[in-house]
RNA sequence: GGAAGCAUAGCUCAGCUGGUUCAGAGCAUCUGCCUUACAAGCAGAGGGUCCGCGGUUCGAACCCGUGUGCUUCCA
């Protein structure tokens, strides 16, 4: 392997441009070859991070690059500081998801699930996984991920099975989960009952079709009704009123029937009734409306189930039965026009559930089904992060857990498919139910309850429905450390709780806050520290991404285009900490071009250093490197603030421009001998010092190239890698110097800028007057400025010269000659004395503020003198500005 | 209908406890340069009523009230 990095590397043969791709497989290879993301506790400190474990079917996308991004940032961030690093991968089984899938496979190979037995179906399920699943997981290597494979866990791995069964046995034990009949989001698609989190609202245009309903009496006399659904008219088992409505006091104790099946039902009055809606007539449907249902109940209304489980009409709708919902929506209408029970139609914007996985529209159903009550499990998840003992980032998210977890529901944890955790209960004949980890415990049960009829009937059916896969996920930080096997075994206690949970804001109820809550129940204690939510991605027009709209860039191409590095660049250079990212391809650019300057810098730097010469003297140069070194710790040192505060994406914008503006754009302008010239060995040594630590801030953004470039520097004994590499303790900056090298660049820019508004071509020779009180700073700096102005003789002065430019720098006053040219003195003047106004109207709200005596009663002393401050150096500037106008 | 958040340069955003020459950065734009690593580059410049209105204060981008607009979550 060094044999062919040799040959990459031999300084002749440097490629103009960073090679990503050879580079991204060599080094992520070597990583993984020399066991870097692995860890075994020992004697450091853990940091561990467990990946939100991405949906077995799922192809990696916008909010996975972002969201493990994060992490990988975090994580390499965390080894180099002497953490010992744990990042544990997997996937999720997503029970619908994938039956879906697998559903779909079956049904291209002429296969259909009914026909399947569970076993039969399972065994091709199992199959598709093996197969096409966990595609994902080798997508997050190219993305350059510090995955600890080794630790790789399926949410329906055996074990991983076995913890969620005994979770559920533990709560059925504890009373917290019992079966019941309740209204529920059905999706006619998957067939399955579905969590309120699984459902999304979506405004949608609708019609409201007011509708006749005959009232029995002897005269010919209605009642009308609004509806949305108009199908679902033929469940309906009352007509509502307000009881306050005048409008329909008169119809109280009396019937009416609903149209086309011509059922007698009653009128009944509720509060519950919007008098201002519609007619204030509602009709009432317990068996489709969650309103109704309760309305239902409170009134012992009859429930008509008028819809099939897929989304059909049932044989209570008669004549339509068999037919789609949607469908028998428009031919209700018609029919009901026909008989002239229509009223009229209205536009109506509403709110329409639909599927989280299947998109389809969801249809409030009552069924059996089993719940988790929440109550208790909530209360001490609630603390935690009222208490911050679990801190969220960005803290604006506390009060929506809050919110949502002191209203909390019950958890609707059976779904009715084959592809999950199947519910461990069993029903004897009499439909008594026995829940147990194993059927034979069941049995046990059995036949210790019920001996007669054991006897009679040995066999129990086991219940079909298989868990929610929420149900398996918030277990996910405690088992993929071997929870189930051993509560106590050594690397739970070491990883568990784990420091940072990355996700998205979306799957705050669906998971985060059910991690927490069984952390505490299961685990006793938290399952993380600290919870940073990352932004949604969207599109530069601010719209989602999503596979609906095709708005959604193709990642892995964009990875085959520019590489991990510059992908990872342009999600986190437009992801503000706490905001959503609107993702705009033109970072892509940016971080090439990083790329590429960074190469080409350290092309320069490389090609050094066959002229290096061990006698030649470096003062002249000293002052760029102590400058840049205290640069390097000042930025260090702010890094490290942005970190800690997950500002990932100012922390990286940071030493971008680090790298660009003072590496290269100043620093190595400044030690960059002349052409063909010698330079000091002492100089070369200590530049790929500095470039060393640079691509160390930058290496958890950017792995590959920084790791590339550290390697072409210097030749490295085996094991020394960037990607493990310590960063140095914190070192104060020098301020001097800091102050020292922001004036030097202001002395070069003021001249540069007068040389262009002067049109003097770079070319152009000039020579300097200096008048200044701080010979010493321009002495030490001379060689550079000469170097960066293009100026030949730089000489101290105390007057004007006529003829020059001059300019004013905090209050040195340079002349500028240039000997060739013919340059425009007065409107440079004209410049310096709309400078000179600016100054004294400054000067004069300084001198109105320390005369205001209430400002210097209440302002704090350092805030007065500073103001004091201020008002010298302004009035030192007009005094410089002043003369060299003379 | 309930709740939260946001509004600063053309775009995306920083701006801490009200006071630093505080109005900033990146991108985009404009001008000049193929200058001995890089034109995927270099040097420089121009862009803002800090959403409107009112208040608190010696002092407000920042605090309070109010209006407007946008976004998200919940029902």
């Amino acid at each position: 392997m060094f044999g062919t990095l040799y040959l990459r590397y031999n300084v002749m043969e440097l490629s103009k441009n960073f090679q990503h791709k050879e580079a991204e497989q060599q080094w992520y290879a070597h990583w993984e070859k020399k066991g870097y993301f692995k860890s075994t506790p020992d004697d450091r400190e853990p940091y561990t991070i467990v990946m939100p474990p991405p949906n077995v079917t799922g192809i990696l996308h916008m909010g996975h690059a972002l969201n493990n991004s994060v992490q990988d940032i975090l994580i390499r961030r965390a080894k180099m500081m002497g953490y010992n690093t744990c990042w544990v991968p997997g996937t999720d089984h997503a029970s619908i998801a994938t039956e879906a899938k697998v559903v779909g496979m079956l049904r291209d190979r002429g296969i259909d699930k009914k026909n399947l037995s569970r076993e039969e179906f399972l065994k091709y399920a199992w199959e598709w996984k093996e197969e096409y699943g966990g595609i994902i997981l080798s997508q997050l290597r190219k993305l350059g991920c510090a995955l600890d494979w080794d630790r790789t866990t399926f949410t329906l791995d055996d074990d991983y099975y076995a913890s969620v069964i005994r979770v559920f046995v533990d709560l059925y034990n504890k009373g917290n989960i019992f079966r019941g009949v309740k209204m529920i989001n059905w999706d006619p698609k998957a067939k399955t009952a579905l969590s309120d989190e699984e459902v999304n609202h979506k405004q949608m245009n609708s019609k409201l079709t007011y509708v006749k309903y005959r009232i029995d009496s002897e005269k010919e006399e209605y009642i009308t009704i609004a509806t949305v659904r108009p199908e679902t008219i033929l469940g309906d088992t009352a007509v509502c009123v307000h009881p306050e409505d005048e409008r329909y006091a008169h119809l109280k104790g009396m019937y009416c029937f609903v149209p086309i099946i011509n059922r007698r039902v009653p009128i009944i009055f509720d509060e519950y009734i919007d008098k201002e809606f519609g007619t204030g007539a509602l009709k009432v449907t317990p068996a489709h409306d969650i309103n109704d249902y309760n309305l239902g109940q409170k009134h012992n209304l009859q429930v008509i189930d008028t819809i099939n489980e897929d989304g059909t009409m049932s044989s209570d709708a008669g004549k339509y039965e068999g037919l789609d919902r949607f469908v028998v929506r428009k031919k209700i209408v018609e029919d009901l026009k026909e008989l002239g029970l229509v009223v009229k139609e209205e536009d109506y914007v509403n709110q329409v559930g639909f599927s989280e996985r299947t998109d389809v529209v969801i249809e409030p159903r009552l069924s059996m089904q089993w719940w988790c009550k929440m109550g208790e499990l909530a209360k001490p998840a609630i603390d935690a992060v009222a208490d911050n003992d679990i801190d969220f980032h960005p803290g604006k998210f506390k009060n929506l857990y809050r919110h949502w977890m002191e209203n909390i529901k019950d958890w609707c944890v059976s779904r009715q498919l084959w592809w999950g955790q199947r519910i461990p209960a069993w029903y004897d004949t009499e439909g008594t139910i026995y829940v147990a980890e194993t059927a034979a415990q069941a049995h046990a049960q059995y036949q210790s309850k019920k001996p007669a009829l054991a006897a009679q009937h040995a066999e129990l059916r086991q219940e079909e429905d298989v868990l929610d896969t929420w149900f398996s996920s918030w277990l996910w930080p405690m088992e993929v450390f071997g929870w189930n096997k051993n509560p106590e075994n050594a690397e739970l206690n070491y990883y568990y709780p784990t420091n940072t949970l990355v996700t998205a804001p979306e799957i705050i109820f669906f998971w985060v806050a059910r991690m927490i809550m069984a952390g505490y129940e299961f685990k006793g204690g938290l399952p993380f520290k600290e919870v940073y939510f990352t932004g949604i991605v969207r599109d530069k027009q601010g719209r989602k991404m999503s596979k609906s709209l095709g708005n959604s860039p193709d990642l892995l191409k964009m990875i085959d285009d520019f590489g991990a590095d510059v992908v990872r660049f342009s999600v986190m250079i437009c992801s503000p900490a706490g905001n959503d990212v609107l993702f705009d391809e033109a970072g892509l650019e940016q971080g090439r071009n990083f790329c590429n300057k960074m190469w080409n810098a350290m092309k320069l730097v490389k090609g050094w250093e066959t002229r290096c010469e061990d006698d030649l003297d470096d003062t002249q140069v000293r002052f760029a490197m102590d400058w840049m070194d205290a640069r390097l710790a000042q930025v260090s040192g702010e890094v490290a603030e942005l970190m800690k505060d997950f500002k990932l994406s100012e922390g990286l914008k940071t030493v971008y421009s680090l790298i660009w503006n003072d590496f290269c754009s100043w620093y190595l302008e400044w030690v960059k001998p002349a052409q063909d010239q010698p330079i000091a060995t002492s100089i070369y040594e200590r530049t790929i010092n500095i470039f060393e630590q640079l691509i160390q801030l930058l290496h958890p953004f950017m792995p590959f190239v920084t790791e590339d470039i550290y390697h072409i520097l210097r030749e490295r004994a085996d094991g020394d890698d960037l990607i493990q590499k310590q960063l140095p303790a914190y070192q104060a900056p020098d301020a001097e110097m800091l102050k020292a090298g922001s004036m030097l660049q202001e002395v070069i820019s003021a001249v540069r800028d007068t040389r262009n508004k002067n049109q003097l071509k770079p070319k152009e020779v000039i020579n300097l007057g200096i008048d200044t009180q701080d010979k010493a700073f321009y002495e030490r700096t001379m060689d550079i400025l000469r170097k960066q102005v293009n100026a030949t003789d730089i000489t101290f002065t105390n007057e004007a010269k006529a003829g020059t430019l001059s300019i004013v720098v905090q209050t040195d006053k340079i002349y500028i000659d240039a000997p060739n040219a013919t340059v425009d003195t007065v409107a440079q003047k004209a410049d310096m004395e709309k400078d000179l106004i600016y100054l004294k109207g400054f000067v004069a709200s300084v001198e109105k503020k320390l005369l205001n005596e209430k400002f210097v009663q209440n302002a704090k002393p350092e805030v007065i003198e500073n103001e004091r401050k201020k008002h010298a150096d302004a009035m030192d500037k007009i005094k410089a500005i002043e003369e060299s106008l003379k």
